[in-house]
DNA sequence: TTGTATGCGTTATCAA
DNA sequence: TTGATAACGCATACAA
């Protein structure tokens, strides 16, 4: 159980509870805790030989008060996908956990007139010390502009550089597609397909830019009718799987933007009775839950989506010590993803 | 862009300025806002009428210094599966979104022996006014024993009741099992093979009953060496196929306690060639992405988790206002969960 | 380096 | 049905 030496009467030891006991004022007690550097390390001592034998532990509501801001950290997010939003709440945590924040989260609808009332109503009530938007709401530049209005530190999640070092983590799609592809072009794939992430999220334009700088680098070119449109849902695969696969001659390989519109790819291939990756290489991105279940196993693209929360965390606590920025500018904003081979690509037949 | 009128100097106005502006005490404000029934008709309208011109929010924080209690509700989780707490999370925000409750999220360590420690400092700390508690941690009486020593509401998420109406939001995992296999039987299977879930889980406890419900029912047994251990994580299945797949008298069907673990089964099935459901039928459990995007997609039960978020989330805030405890007693705490049949069953095979 | 007085914005007490 | 005043627990300005 927990030791809780307690105040008086059961209840939780206040600040004034502390201050008698070491004998010392609220004031010096409240430097303490807020590891104010004006204070002798003797009266610092007994002040923590107090607050121990108490147990006692700052009221956060009471702090959030008179600190204008409460001490949270906010997730924003448009649920794009279970598995990113939860890994990167992971991170956020592993960065936390030791700190007295706690995390707030708040699904958005980015499609809603009212997504920039909502979101600046919910920061003027909450106060958190920062947010944190994950994309694709990340890109939107009015969000960032209400964070910074508030006093809201803010850090936006992207597949590429979205604002200054201090307001952005990423990850740097483009290269790691254009290696993607660029191994399969090396295994001899000539006609390789390309299914796009939905119009206007910059993921997606990332990914498309790498898959053609890995063709223009072979001096490949992408004919229209191995192109295909997507919105990342399993459906969108399905429907870019039918329309290449029905070619006279169709690809050999397939790069699509995301996991579960692989998945959708491979169903078809399936059902057509072609062979993966023997008749259809196949690479995906996300590093999904799917990658696995699906069955060849997906070749695919990790996003460091968990160091990325853990990182994004760490800026905000970092800029909010303001002490301790160094944290924040050390560190290179853009963390690499990474190319991972599974049994969805071969060499093509032939 | 949000119509604030603003009190003064570019602040957000306080209930000060409301109750100058209506000609009131501040006490008769607090009591507009809470809904203190000793008002009179028309001084509530003067403040109303106040409260409105002036763009006035209450100050969270400070409702929370007061009132020793933050208006947060707790979701506590050990991260079982990302689209579980996720889609649990929009269901809670649907029933919050209109009230001024914000959501708190803590993933916890269920194997950590500090695990009671760390509940009861977070909700000492954020006193949320409740906390919702998802399995497998939801199953540990300690933990909800410390939400009621603390003084926070609870309501624990399970496959069965696991507290009295006010305090469980359940499924009727067993019932579900059972029809589900007894399909399995309508259609000629007779040799069926069940991937249990970990021990020490309630939900896996509860679909093994309902499994050996329906072979009880038509009159069958369950040999050995068709009853394979599981911990709901993909190798578990794929563990479990092999064993199964290698009989000289392999299953013609088999209920694995989750779509994760049917996806290692079926890539198993793959593996060897056999064809699914013609060879080998599989019904997963929790109609995760996974269970649509493997193919052929699979057959499974389906948790109305968002709906159990929702309803966790409602009976939370009807049990804080008090009042409308209605919500709490009129509704049944089961909610259905229905069996989906997609591609991956069919009668077996000659 | 430390203490005093006061503020943060709300609710509770109790009297009017 | 209302209001004056005291909590709520901590931080800041300004003195000492």
């Amino acid at each position: 159980m927990a030791a809780r030496a307690g105040g008086q009467g059961g209840k939780q030891p206040t600040i004034n509870d502390v201050a008698a006991m070491a004998g010392v004022s609220k004031k010096t007690v409240s430097r303490v805790i807020n590891r104010s550097e004006f204070i002798s390390d003797k009266t610092r001592k007994s002040v923590q030989q107090a607050i121990e034998t108490l147990g006692f532990v700052p009221n956060p509501q009471a702090r959030a008060l008179a600190f204008r801001r409460n001490f949270l950290i906010a997730l924003l997010h448009d649920n794009p996908n279970a598995q990113t939003v939860l890994n990167f709440q992971q991170g956020v945590l592993d960065a936390i956990k030791d700190s007295d924040l706690a995390l707030l989260v708040r699904p958005v609808d980015r499609g809603s007139d009212k997504l920039l009332d909502d979101v600046r109503l919910f920061l003027e009530k909450q106060r958190p010390i920062g947010a944190m938007l994950l994309p694709p709401i990340s890109e939107n530049d009015d969000l960032a502009k209400i964070c910074e209005d508030l006093g809201v530190r803010y850090v936006r999640v992207g597949s590429a550089p979205l604002d200054d070092a201090r307001h952005c983590v990423s990850s740097n799609d483009r290269e790691v597609v254009a290696e993607a592809v660029g191994k399969l072009i090396a295994l001899g794939h000539r006609r390789i397909g390309f299914v796009r992430g939905p119009a206007g999220f910059r993921s997606a334009a990332e990914r498309e830019e790498g898959f053609r700088a890995a063709l223009a680098a072979a001096g490949l070119s992408l004919p229209d009718e191995l192109y295909a449109p997507g919105n990342y849902r399993y459906t969108a695969g399905v429907e870019a799987g039918e329309a290449m696969l029905s070619l006279e001659e169709p690809p050999t390989a397939v790069f699509v933007s995301n996991d579960e519109m692989a998945a959708g790819v491979m169903s078809v291939a399936h059902g057509k009775g072609l062979s993966v990756p023997a008749d259809l290489s196949i690479i995906g991105f996300d590093d999904s839950p799917t990658a696995t279940h699906i069955w060849p196993a997906l070749s695919t693209v990790r996003w460091p989506i968990r160091e990325m929360g853990s990182r994004a965390a760490r800026t905000l606590v970092a800029d909010f010590l303001g002490s301790g920025a160094k944290a924040a500018d050390d560190e290179n904003p853009v963390m690499p993803s990474t190319f991972i081979e599974r049994q969805s690509v071969a060499p093509p037949r032939g």
